[in-house]
DNA sequence: CTATAATTTCTGTAGTTACTGAAATATCGG
DNA sequence: CCGATATTTCAGTAACTACAGAAATTATAG
């Protein structure tokens, strides 16, 4: 378990998260009851604020929640458990971080080269073919994110075979 | 370019590439002609040492590449042009940093976990559901990956209705 | 072989981010 | 309303990363 969170913590950080952030989230995926803040900053050797402000930012990620036990003040905190939903969840964020704002971006570029006669075309035929590619991009994932899972795990087994059945 | 170089610059860092050597793809991507590095250095106006040093961190990463002019000594660069091509090497790079390790890591918990007495039943449960779904998301990937360019193309404008016809 | 141009390596510095520990704030039982 | 406990905010510090400029290395023309 110790080796699991450290590597977590490492793998976090190619993420996009902080190291302590990732290990605090790798703790309570492996733990099997809820913990509470107190128990993270020990057992990681963090300090507590640190721990509050991880705890908080993996909040804001969904990745982990809150629980309340009767006769206990403190907040306790568990993982999102489904790895399924850990990486929908990271993805969706790294859309939102990297590919929404080139998008928009490119978006505004194409609008203002189509008026501007300064720029060369070379330039404005590779600005355009990026955004057009980012677009089917897009929405191919769009597509993809919505089907149930049971639908994506399918396609996901099929594998090869559907290269098949696409390319008639 | 400028609003494009730059914005690509910032892109580059949420990206996993540092701000000016996103720079430098940018600005060689929009170029019709290939580079030399001191020009690469005046034009964004930073230092002619981190000039190599970037170029040489795209050309490992494939996304640049080297060309000689016939009487000039120095080395020209010219970026990857086609922004699929673009997209493959960065997600290709991505995936071999961050999931092939996080794979075998897995892994080898998993072989260890099997003779472990100690570690709770919850937390192998937890490592060997991780491992299970990131094969199958791996083996996807794979099988995705060698489809030839127009398959794709073709797979990704069906968007929705390849559900219907997976889940029969 | 030498002079010169091109490139790379290296070192110190600036800027950024993550973290701690203390102080401040909020919450709750009595 | 008070005291105790839990949580958050904040300021200073440590660690890390990116960068410039100088020095060293490599390559080439004559």
């Amino acid at each position: 378990m110790q080796r699991y969170v450290v590597h977590w913590g490492e793998m976090g950080t190619r993420w996009g998260l902080n190291r302590s952030v990732a290990q605090m989230h790798a703790l309570l995926y492996l733990s099997a009851e809820p913990l509470h803040a107190d128990e993270v900053a020990e057992t990681l050797g963090i300090a507590r604020s640190n721990v509050s402000v991880g705890l908080k930012e993996l909040l804001s990620w969904n990745l982990v929640q809150v629980t309340q036990t009767l006769g206990d003040r403190r907040d306790f905190f568990v993982a999102q458990r489904d790895p399924w939903e850990v990486v929908r969840i990271i993805v969706e964020g790294r859309k939102r971080r990297e590919l929404d704002p080139t998008i928009s971006f490119l978006k505004e570029c194409a609008a203002e080269l189509a008026l501007d006669r300064d720029t060369p075309a070379y330039a404005k035929d590779q600005i355009a073919g990026q955004l057009e590619f980012m677009e089917t991009l897009m929405g191919w994932y769009e597509s993809i994110r919505i089907l149930p899972r049971k639908t994506l795990l399918k396609m996901m087994r099929m594998g090869q075979r559907i290269a098949k059945i696409i390319g008639d």
